[in-house]
DNA sequence: CTCCGGAAGTTATACGTAAAACCTCGGGCG
DNA sequence: CGCCCGAGGTTTTACGTATAACTTCCGGAG
């Protein structure tokens, strides 16, 4: 691969093809541009192409930014990187955006990436729009006046200020969960809430307490971590009165800590508890018994979040939209002890 | 918030700001750019801050990056994002740009992302540099014909072409597991190897044949998943001869799977077969019995990857490194069965 | 009084691209 | 024969910034 490059180690620019296939910069431009048909000869077409294959060239994208005013890239706004679902959402958004042609950042808010002066810095005006996932509405204040549409995921849909809202339907999976758990006969259940705020774990907690409306509920909050968990189940199966059956969890984590800390209590699961998850993460059947959980299409919020990005930015106007999740029951639940 | 915008909604440049500052937009840029001590009077420089505070004023970054010849960015390549430990070189690497004002852009490499025409069409110009991490060689060449700066994360450093190496000493992470296992008593092995090809898995295999040379020793290989793992470990303990006591394994993912196989298979863990991991992942305190392993300290080696980026782009020659690891041993692991 | 140098700016230019506006030429039509 | 039109280009300009090169003014040294 020798390289036939013209000047020194200077990048090739259009211009460098230009001379090279004996036209002008602009018809290189409309060449590779496309935009040739009728305009350029077949002929010319070929030999632009040529050259700048030989020359390696490879268009600046900074000066194509500046000249368009648009950077075909979008910023993906995540709270936490290490959590598997937003890994999922960003290679569902990335596979729509490579399909037009666009490209995703990812920003995980600050989760000690350090206090940048300016969290944008490094993209903000190559930017055309933001995606933002189960983001709290006040973390992103700072990306609000920015005059950037906004998408956002599995978030508030009252929030106005956002171009476009897709959900997941958490309500439903909680109600579905709570069904599964009242049909193998539970009457007595823990829920074990996240202590982040958020509101799919608001909406979480409200549609959980509405199916089990009637029943004995007790709740306790955890931080998203294992240890956390397992001190919160402890701190549920020590209230007075007698003992839940099931322990519904916000989220697979919370779920696996639980499991442990009822082992450790000398419990079964699911003999003697039941346990439930939300989320569905490769944790879930990494554990055992297997976390009976709410599968959540992470791709698929991805993918429609970005479908709603490219609506906005063309003008159109982005439809709400509420994506099903489903039960999956596996070995973490089944009846409750005979008594 | 009323905008005091001059122009209709067309974002304000640096032009509008000198206007609405009585001045050039020289010194605009003077001033914003911090570079006019001994150039603009005192008096000056505060009107022109003020004028860009109420316009509102951020500086066109595809613009600057046109001026200046460079992005500050950086693009950090890894093959999966799902996985926990990329996450945390990320951060690291962000903490460590975010520093030196410059940004880093993560690129998961085909997995799933689709079939981009190019891969690099989101950022290709906009990047300073290239850091890749346990990327396999062949899996880079498609960076390799820019001209930009590279450095190598957990990969082979005989590989010439970067401009950069830091390792972990996975070396002697497997020789500590050995040499805990052969503490404890155990004297026949199984080695649970992954089946992705990877400089590191190479290197982890070879170092631990050497430090159980003279030991008898399977070896079967697991692609990097639970359902993998199982089968893996089922075939190991299928072979003809005495069974292994210990099952060492390339990675937490597959330690988590052996020991849902062995429990499958009515062995108990330790008691019956030890089993040792490898990252030391959130997944390692979320299994019972938690994992004992080698933690690795990801984001430091995302700290070392930017500073010697940072070094190369600044011209100076960044030495090589090798970062130590430590074995941690927790519940997984015990004595061999007495017999 | 002249001249010089520093303070405090301004003017001009380049970065590489996309695309609008313009040019040239040969042929077909009235 | 004159005119227009379309094919096949070229010339020119603008995007917004950073900075080199130039200007102007003023106070002090010789």
């Amino acid at each position: 691969m020798q390289s036939p490059e013209p000047t020194g180690g200077a990048r090739p620019t259009s211009r460098d093809v230009a001379r090279a296939a004996g036209v002008s910069q602009a018809t290189v431009s409309l060449v590779l541009g496309d935009k040739w048909r009728g305009r350029v000869s077949e002929r010319t077409a070929g030999s632009v192409r040529e050259a700048a294959a030989a020359l390696g060239y490879r268009p600046n994208l900074a000066a194509r930014n500046l000249r368009l005013g648009r950077t075909r890239t979008a910023l993906l706004v995540v709270p936490a990187l290490t959590n598997e679902f937003f890994a999922r959402v960003y290679t569902g958004a990335a596979a729509v955006a490579a399909r037009h042609g666009f490209g995703v950042v990812l920003y995980p808010s600050p989760e000690g990436v350090g206090p940048a002066r300016d969290p944008f810095a490094s993209s903000r005006a190559a930017l055309d729009g933001i995606i933002a996932s189960s983001m709290a509405a006040d973390a992103l204040e700072a990306f609000r006046d920015t005059d950037l549409p906004l998408v956002m995921l599995d978030s508030d849909p009252s929030d106005t200020g956002a171009a476009a809202h897709v959900n997941l339907d958490v309500a439903d999976g909680m109600r579905q969960v709570a069904r599964h758990l009242r049909e193998l006969g539970h009457t007595r259940f823990a829920h074990l809430a996240s202590a982040v705020p958020s509101w799919t774990f608001d909406v979480r907690a409200a549609a959980l307490a509405e199916a089990l409306a009637g029943a004995a509920v007790r709740t306790v909050r955890a931080p998203l971590d294992v240890h956390g968990a397992m001190a919160a189940t402890e701190r549920a199966l020590a209230e007075p009165g007698p003992r839940p059956t099931a322990l519904v969890c916000d989220d697979d984590i919370l779920a696996a800590g639980a499991c442990k800390a009822l082992r450790r209590l000398g419990l079964r699961v699911p003999e003697d508890v039941s346990v439930t998850g939300f989320d569905d993460l490769a944790l879930a059947t990494a554990v055992e018994p297997e976390l009976t959980t709410v599968s959540l299409p992470a791709e698929r919020i991805g993918e429609r979040g970005m479908e709603a990005l490219l609506a906005v930015l063309a003008g159109e106007q982005a439809r709400p939209g509420l994506l099903p999740v489903a039960l999956t029951a596996r070995g973490s639940s089944g009846p409750p002890p005979a008594r």
